[in-house]
DNA sequence: ACATAAGCTGTAACCGGTTTCAATTATCAT
DNA sequence: ATGATAATTGAAACCGGTTACAGCTTATGT
């Protein structure tokens, strides 16, 4: 491989000079500057951004875990960060975690090897030492949507206390009085905010919850199918649902299906988080949406932000989220 | 920052034998061993994989350059990757070009001077020019859905041609005769071959093409909007269209929407790519699609083995397509 | 005219690892 | 016992950049 001391040889001066002439510094004489910039072109040399990075501590990447990047809430996030990170010359390093704490850590890990300059996570972890023990404390860190127990760090989430308290109005303005729900995994702070949200807002109606209405979940498909059925099967079941998130509901739409029951005839069923393109084709699920592509624009902001170091506080953004209303429930 | 050197004092032994601990290399006495370990682990050291990896020449990172990571079809590919990568230790560098030219010219100067160890791209360019004139010959390129004229490299596709076949002939097997083609993007492999497979299959059926039928599109929901729009000014609009992906298809559908008209009512609409999760939630929108997952791990793996040298010959793997029929087209 | 500051360039040390090589000791076959 | 071989370890060079520092030249102020 040709390294700056073979460039430096070809045009006839020392490496360092190479290297400011490449990072465009002062001190280099026009002349110099041109003849260095000659055998640049010539060569098409191509710095080795690693080397340079041991020196300035600085890797100018940034790492994204989340739990599922086929989730279109995520993607889009995603999206959202990778638009700002590569405006300002960032990379992004994607880590999938399937909601699986052991590779949350094995990514974890692998991005502290790298020297990541900071971290955008939407963590699978309950407690914050789960991800503090294997981060170094200085790494910069933007919390996506949930929040581990106890961790103190930029946090960007949308209110899903009051997303809740829109579904359910929703609800019973329709008519609703048994409301199933559909909880999120465990131990994840949206999880209980939806659930507190949801309990809260029926209290507020005068509906007491009903224990039997509230079946766990996970988050993924799997769960909310599972979920479904447990509802179903009661002997009086609700009349309609609310999944923790959107990929549940489409597990939940499946068991539904699967009963031979139809939405909203049959049962009504709404969701916290947006299919967008599901809904350009058919505008069928009603949801309460997250502003997604700014959040992940907001995360990378942030994130980016520390870079420059002025920054100390931890800092709090919550976003606001909008009732989107479809077909998927019914008056009653 | 603590380094091997600070870790090799603390253990009383020298660097390169802390080296050879966290490495796992023979020719370590297992008392030399423990000792070294019980400080690694006392002091939660974690070496720095760049600096490694300027001696390796190896950054156990595969970069990956789509178009758009919220288009499904290349999320689901994505997904794919990443899974087969982090199983083997390998992080994923993601770039989104927007099918833009100068943003994918970035992605390649940047991950050139990351110095990734092998290049997955869905390249938005058309000649080979464009991607080779960036990149380094040695670093392993995997073509993905997409082939630039005059680049020989390992490719993972469909077969675009046959897929075009069978949307045709399901059409004319539903009675249709005037069948509408919204084009690709231009200079795109894909695009071509879907285009050609129409023509060619139109003839098969003793269908003359029509000029009128085909207009330009650019793999985005505006191209498939503004195409569709030009198709229902005709004076004689065709009773069926194609789309080149689904992304059009959308864009397509809502101009169909915009124009009063429905679907399959009035015309029926048809595309390539599925989208999986609309899909699921409301079974609409007859697709050809492709093993969207798989071709993602099979790209992972064409790049991965060639890492370790021992593959010389552009391979080339084509998938086959599926007709999956919903309920965007009808009989005539 | 002369002290001082600013511009330009190279040497050498450094970033944090890996690896070659040589030195030392232990093991083994004969 | 002995020459050969294997195991263990550290010194030092190296990977490919950056940067502190020193030295020299030229511009500026008074």
């Amino acid at each position: 491989m040709t390294s700056i001391y073979d460039i430096a040889k070809m045009a006839g001066v020392s490496a360092a000079t190479v290297s400011r002439v490449i990072n465009d510094e002062r001190y280099v004489s026009p002349e110099t500057r041109e003849k260095v910039q000659k055998v640049l072109r010539k060569t098409g040399f191509v710095p080795n951004a690693n080397a340079s990075s041991l020196t300035k501590k600085r890797t100018n990447t940034i790492a994204v875990v989340v739990p599922d990047i086929t989730n279109p809430f995520f993607t889009e996030i995603i999206r959202g960060i990778e638009e700002q990170a590569s405006a300002q010359k960032i990379a992004v390093i994607l880590f999938n975690t399937d909601e699986d704490m052991d590779k949350e850590r094995g990514a974890l890990r692998f991005l502290m090897e790298k020297r990541a300059d900071a971290l955008i996570i939407a963590s699978t972890a309950s407690f914050a030492k789960h991800i503090t023990s294997h981060l170094s404390a200085e790494i910069p860190l933007v919390l996506l949507d949930r929040q581990p127990k106890g961790l103190k760090a930029d946090l960007v989430r949308s209110d899903d206390h009051r997303g809740a308290q829109m579904l359910v109005d929703y609800l019973v303005a329709l008519g609703h009085r048994e409301i199933g729900f559909i909880k999120g995994k465990d131990g994840i702070s949206t999880a209980r905010l939806r659930l507190e949200g949801y309990l809260q807002a029926l209290e507020k109606h005068g509906l007491g919850p009903d224990e039997k209405l509230i079946v766990s979940g996970d988050f993924k498909q799997e769960g909310g199918r599972e979920g479904m059925l447990k509802l179903l099967a009661l002997a009086c079941p609700p009349t309609c649902v609310i999944t923790s998130n959107n990929l549940e509901a489409l597990g939940a739409l499946a068991a539904i299906r699967q009963m031979g029951l139809s939405i909203p005839e049959d049962i009504s069923l709404v969701c916290f988080d947006d299919l967008e393109l599901a809904s350009q084709v058919y505008p069928f699920l009603t949801v309460v949406a997250q502003p997604v592509r700014t959040m992940g624009a907001v995360a990378a902001q942030l994130a980016l932000e520390r870079l420059d170091g002025n920054v100390q506080k931890p800092r709090e953004v919550v976003m606001q989220m909008t009732l989107l209303e479809r077909k998927s429930a019914r008056r009653v």
